[in-house]
DNA sequence: AAGCTATTACCGAACGACCGGTAATACAAC
DNA sequence: GTTGTATTACCGGTCGTTCGGTAATAGCTT
């Protein structure tokens, strides 16, 4: 099995059931690999997991981002990078595994990537909103404001099972970070 | 030990491991009490732990959201209620029960009960928005905007290790239920 | 191409530790 | 002395982890 085919799975699992709630049971019934099977690819166990798993994480938001980063058309990268938001949380139906592998009994080592991650993406998201013109200041309250929304209407869908909040929140991130 | 101290030091340890994350070991660390004493008040175990735990926060929401409800001057009780909503969370410092008690592997009726209580308090705020002049559906709207950002800055404060964003969308709390 | 070796990928079985949960018992209050 | 509360001791099961071993693959020598 293919190493990206393995931390998609693993992601799914953890994502879900966060770090303690991740027995190595249901995490090799994810991969579809047996218990031992993943010590040969993770001989630091199930820390190491969840730290490459965080590690393959960072790359996707890298590509997620991409768009708003780069896209001579802010308002049209933002589009983009929002559609790319909405397909990672499969509109709103999966939690962010920057909320849930961050409990209390996950490794220091985790919690600090998801705080890399976190700053990386609030840093494209305040460029972004920068480049639309925006002061230094204005442009990290927005860029605060939209992951302060995009979290928050994750947790709503799930306790809800509505996903209509997520959906308006992905709707309105040009309006929020670009003004208007 | 009284029943109300003793819900009170379980959700601490609750809201910060989730449900799973939370051993009985932690819970009786956390109570003051052994395992086997844990018993003695909650026969049917972990599950009938959380599930009382969430029946102490439906009515410690119902304390944090009656001057909003009530209030004759609704600003000034959406204010105060800001205010006991920011006690609750500790200034953002402690996570939200409603979102980390219902991650995959939480008994059905404890995310029930999280969905009931998250319903009632979107409820109070609505209701605060229409009585202030909003509305029904911009009310509603205006209330689970404000539910949103309570819970993405959470998760974000967490996260950032920065409380900062907490208190500012308490601060604006009344401005983002009843409008300017 | 064939044969040997080293490495990679995976699995079944088992370990010690800790999990949630139970029983029997001690102590206190009324 | 009965009731309610908390404790010590213990149970079976599952946890994360390790070990021994087996196919399959890659590389080197001839």
């Amino acid at each position: 099995m293919s190493d990206d085919e393995l931390f998609e799975r693993l992601v799914q699992v953890f994502r879900v059931y966060g770090f303690e709630g991740a027995s190595l049971g249901a995490l090799a019934e994810g991969a579809g690999l047996q218990r031992a099977s993943l010590y040969h690819r993770f001989p630091g166990g199930k820390v190491q997991m969840a730290e490459s798993v965080m590690e393959w994480v960072r790359r996707i938001f890298v590509d997620v981002l991409e768009p708003m980063r780069s896209d001579p058309d802010v308002h049209a990268g933002v589009v983009e990078s929002g559609r790319r938001i909405a397909e990672v949380y499969a509109g709103g139906a999966l939690p962010c595994v920057l909320n849930t592998l961050t409990l209390s009994g996950a490794p220091e080592s985790v919690r600090a990537a998801a705080g890399e991650i976190t700053a990386a993406w609030i840093d494209a998201m305040a460029a972004a909103a920068a480049r639309a013109g925006a002061s230094p200041e204005a442009a990290r309250t927005a860029a605060e404001e939209a992951f302060v929304r995009i979290e928050g209407s994750l947790v709503l869908s799930r306790l809800s099972g509505d996903m209509s909040a997520f959906q308006r929140v992905i709707d309105e991130l040009p309006g929020t970070l670009l003004g208007g």
